[in-house]
Formats: structure tokens, sequence, C-alpha cells
RNA sequence: GGUGCCAUAGCUCAGUUGGUAGAGCAACGGACUGAAAAUCCGUGUGUCCUUGGUUCGACUCCGAGUGGCACCA
């Protein structure tokens, strides 16, 4: 029998969590978090991770499993997250993947190319050099060690021109000789669920949920990490908002607002990158039942 | 009950000496392979309260109505 791999994906508060849960009791197995925030055990209240009695019903994985501290990004995610399905499934026929990070999920279910994690040094002197020097020197640069890529870059977006000079820096060959725009094969069949709700409904369970948080001791959470704000791992919606209310930049009032706006926005910006996905098959959160027997009957005629 | 002021985008408000309108915020669409809850790009979405009148033409001027606010009773 073919194994499978049942993927909820969708936006921040759609209720993937709940229905993950159903799904691996059905199924009887385990969760496998896609979640890049619920990984960092400093971080539980503002990333939302499952409830206790949510985690005593179902084994879950990349909870609270690694550390801000560490630098972490997609590719670790790819090899750790595959590692540990190769052993699920030598234990169940299906695992639920469950989570909103659009890169991690497209990670494991197609891969992404293999090249050296950016040195840390080279990230800061470049950054410091777009301040210096603006991003007209680092597009220049760019220009000549990777002609190739500079040509389909977004000129405007200095993560990416950056991101592309660190690689030609480290390894002395182009970003694009790395860039096979790759489609793994998988030992696995994959099933894609993704959540939506009407807007009104998602932009309400959001706002709702972040009073929640507030209510549970976001403030207190942010605060304990506020050392370390400048992080990547806390580059994040719901703790850097928290960080310009304790420097005196906004109010506690504002914090909260911008939290509530930013994860709207973030939500909508997972549902244009889901909605390309043309794998995706759409639920209402509340069809636990329809993704259940829609589920069964792909594995069926697999 | 009387008088005055107001009514324009989802919200707060500009504006048009009469030629069907624009800011902020909110919202919406898109890009995306080691920062991805990141980073970047794009978009006004409108019965200008309703209804008569004047006018070539009314969102704008005039009358009436409706709703809101203020003051006087």
């Amino acid at each position: 029998m073919s194994k499978t791999l049942i993927v909820i994906a969708g936006p921040t508060g759609v209720g993937k969590t709940s229905v993950a849960i159903k799904l691996a009791k059905h199924f009887k197995t385990e969760i496998v978090s896609s979640d890049s925030r619920q990984i960092f055990k400093e971080l539980t209240i503002g990333t939302a991770i499952p409830a206790k009695e949510e985690l005593e019903q179902v084994k879950h994985h990349f909870i609270h499993s690694h550390s801000i501290h560490n630098n972490y990004n997609a590719s670790r995610y790819e090899n750790e997250a595959l590692e540990l399905l190769e052993i699920l499934f030598q234990k169940y026929n299906t695992v639920v993947l469950a989570g909103g990070s659009m890169l991690y999920i497209d990670a494991i279910c197609k891969g992404i190319d293999t090249m050296p994690d950016a040195d840390p040094e080279i990230r800061a002197e470049l950054k410091s050099r777009l301040e210096t020097e603006g991003i007209e020197s680092l597009r220049t640069q760019l220009k000549k060690l990777d002609p190739e890529y500079y040509q389909i870059v977004d000129l405007k977006n200095q993560a990416r021109i950056i991101h592309a000079l660190e690689i030609c820096l480290m390894t002395g060959k182009t970003f694009t000789s790395f860039r096979s725009n790759p489609n793994k094969k998988r030992p696995f069949e994959i099933i894609k669920i993704a959540l939506n709700t009407d807007r009104a409904e998602l932009h309400d369970r959001i706002n709702r949920r972040v009073d929640k948080m507030v209510k549970d001791g976001l403030e207190k959470e942010a605060r304990n990490v506020y050392p370390y704000k400048y992080l990547t791992a806390l580059n994040t919606v719901g703790y850097r908002e928290w960080f310009n209310y304790f420097d005196g930049e906004i109010s506690r009032e504002e914090a909260i607002e911008l939290i509530k706006r930013n994860s709207r926005r973030y939500a909508r910006k997972q549902l244009t990158w889901f909605r390309k996905d043309e794998t995706v098959n759409w639920f209402d959160p509340d069809q636990v039942e329809e993704i259940i027997a829609f589920v069964e009957h792909q594995i069926s005629e697999k």
C-alpha cells in the first residue's frame, strides 16, 4: 500500500489545528507541523501552538522543537522533516502535515535546491553595505557576479539581492548555478487540503484570536524575548509590534491593532500563495466529514 | 415644536467659482526556492442621502423630504 501525506494548509487563524487533529485521529496517525514559528520553544502564545489538551490527543512534531537562538530555514526543515517522515511512514500509511508556512510546505512537497547556508558574517556585511551605500551598489555587484539572475530578480527586493550575492561570494559560483527549480520525487503520495472561509469571518476570527492572545499574556511572552529582538526568528507578527511598543515608538493599543492588521495581511498573502497551487483542494474548516471522505476516496484511487 | 449646521469610498475627511471626485487609514490583487509570520510590487473599490426645480450640463445652486448633531423652547 502506498504511503500518503495529507497536507492541511490555509491562512492563519482559519482552524487548521482542529481539522488536523480530527484527521490524525481518524487515520490513527501523527501530525508534522509545517509552521516556521511554532517550531521555536520560546514562542507559545503568539504563534498559537495547539493547546495542551490537543497536544495530548495526537503526537505532534516540530512544535517547540528548536530554539530561536539557532538559525533555522526552509532547507533545514526539508531535511529534518523528510527524515522524520521516513520513520513515521514505517509505522503509518498516512501522516498529516499541518501548518501555514508556504515555503516549508513546498520544501516538503516539491523540494528546494541544495545550496550552502548563508554565512552570518557575509549577510551582516551586505546589510550594512545596503545601509551605507544603498541598494544600487548591491545591484551593480550582482550584475557582475551573476548577470543571468540579475535579469530575472526583483531589483527592488533587497532580501533577494542580498541572498543571491551571499551565495555568489561564499561559493565563487553564480547563484543561478544552484537554481534548478527542482520538482523532487517523494516516496509518498501527497493530498493537499487548504482551508478557507469567507473573508469577514476570517478577519473576525483573527481579531478575536489576537484579543485572546493578549489576554493570555502575549505581552509578557514578548517581553521575555525582547533582548533578542534582532533575531530573524523574532521578526514575526505578534512580537515585533510589541518590540516597537517597548521601544516607545507606538502605544500599547497601537501595537495590538497592528498585530491584528498584520495578521490579516499575512492571511491574505498565504491565500495568494495557496491559490496559485493547482494541486490544492479547498474546503471550509467545518467540513471535516467531507475532507475525510475526500481523502479516503483519493487514497482508494491510488 | 423652532432655528442653525452637517450628509462625498469600509472609516475620518478634502474638493469641484456648475463639466460625474481624492487624501490618510482600512481593504483588495500579485510576485516568491535557505530571513517565508520574511521580503517586494501593484490597485480607488463611489447612486457624492432621496426627490423636484434652474441649467446644454447638478455631486456642486434653489425648494422639499429623510437622517444625524447643536442650540432655543
